[in-house]
DNA sequence: GACCAATTGAACTAGTCAGTACATTTATCA
DNA sequence: TGATAAATGTACTGACTAGTTCAATTGGTC
């Protein structure tokens, strides 16, 4: 099987090289779990399971976090700086309203879309009641900065007469985030019961179309 | 503690009477673990604890359900005969298009939200891939049905002229599906990250109102 | 090249948990 | 009432699993 794609950082070391890369190892082991969290869930992981996943053995897990609980909340913060370093790359305060709206929409549905292990390590927490992200500072500001962005582009819109008033930003990004995120941790249980695999590409196609259609004439006036 | 409010059904045996009740047991033992498996999950899930939560004891879980897989299939399928029975209760036919069209929307929106637990099941369902799901022939008629009844409430939408044309029923259902569902099993996280707490009062009828003007607004022609 | 701290390997363990063995009770029916 | 089947209680076990022990190695520093 290999190694799963992350080659050792060889760089930012503290100033002199190092050829036992620990960062590399804690890199590989957090893609590793991350992998068996998705597939199996908290309780339905199995350290030797990661370990066998990892170029490196199970001593190492617990060497650089504590114990599986440590690893799980290792993971779910590796995830959430992921998805702020990419949200960076929307540049929406430049668009028209509509415009800004309809992209931020898109990119929320292709995300989900595309990225389906966000998704199911969210459910997973959600599962246990979010009490990892208690202790995890460093995902509040993220989130919050959407609603910033969304005010923004609602504000303008109602301002230009293009949007009705009196709607919260955080019903605009429930609304997104409801019908970017139904799709995709509930797509196991639509094709048993649909027999449609909302994965695949004609159906997928038409579910991004909707989802921005639903939110701008949510917001129309 | 007591039993979990399952009075043993008397009736409905054999023939003659049966005071050992087999059925009441059955049934306490699948409220019992309806209750763990909706908190802890599949693997998250105890036998030992389902049996302390039952006026029973583990010796009977495995003569009743086989094994623990067993016992979580009963507990899917009795929930999903139960929205089954809830959801006769609607009549969609007989209202105008868009009352309908509203009517299905909040009602779904309500169940979800005043049936945690079922959400949280499916929730649970769909980490494992619905693999479960497979087995159980009781469930595709029943979601079916919802097609049918929004094919007929969309099309004589249509040849009234209120909706728009072109949008298959599946993407109405779930439209409705995502907006009722997302609240409920996002719940943890939402008040992790916004602090907001989706299942009390003020929130709670606001997003009901936006999910019904989101679906009436993404049909209207 | 000796000393130190970071890093790593292999085997082990204590506890947990799904599932079982076996005996016993309860009701049915002839 | 006695034979038969359904239902149940107690105690146990074998497998699994998170986490550990203890020693060894590696690279850097002086």
């Amino acid at each position: 099987m290999g190694r799963t794609g992350t080659a050792p950082t060889r760089a930012s070391r503290r100033s002199t090289g190092w050829t036992q890369d620990p960062q590399g190892v804690r890199r590989n082991i957090i893609d590793a779990a991350r992998a068996e969290f998705v597939e199996n869930g908290l309780s339905g992981a199995r350290v030797d399971e990661i370990a066998a996943r990892t170029a490196t053995s199970k001593r190492m897990i617990y060497y650089y976090f504590g114990d599986k609980e440590g690893l799980y909340r290792a993971v779910l913060e590796e995830m959430y700086e992921r998805i702020r370093s990419v949200e960076r790359g929307l540049d929406l305060a430049s668009l028209a309203p509509e415009e800004a709206m309809a992209r931020l929409t898109a990119f929320t549905f292709d995300y989900h879309a595309g990225n389906p292990d966000f998704v199911r390590l969210v459910m997973v927490e959600n599962i246990h009641h979010a009490r990892h992200l208690e202790t995890s500072d460093k995902i509040a500001n993220l989130n919050l900065s959407v609603l910033d962005a969304i005010r923004d582009i609602y504000d303008r819109g109602v301002a230009e007469g293009l949007f009705r008033p009196g709607i919260e930003p955080l019903d605009v990004h429930l609304t997104i985030s409801a019908l970017s995120f139904y799709n995709v941790s509930n797509r196991a249980s639509i094709r048993q019961v649909f027999g449609q695999d909302m994965g695949a590409e004609p159906l997928l196609s038409r579910r991004r179309t909707l989802a921005v259609e639903a939110v701008l004439r949510l917001l129309k006036a």
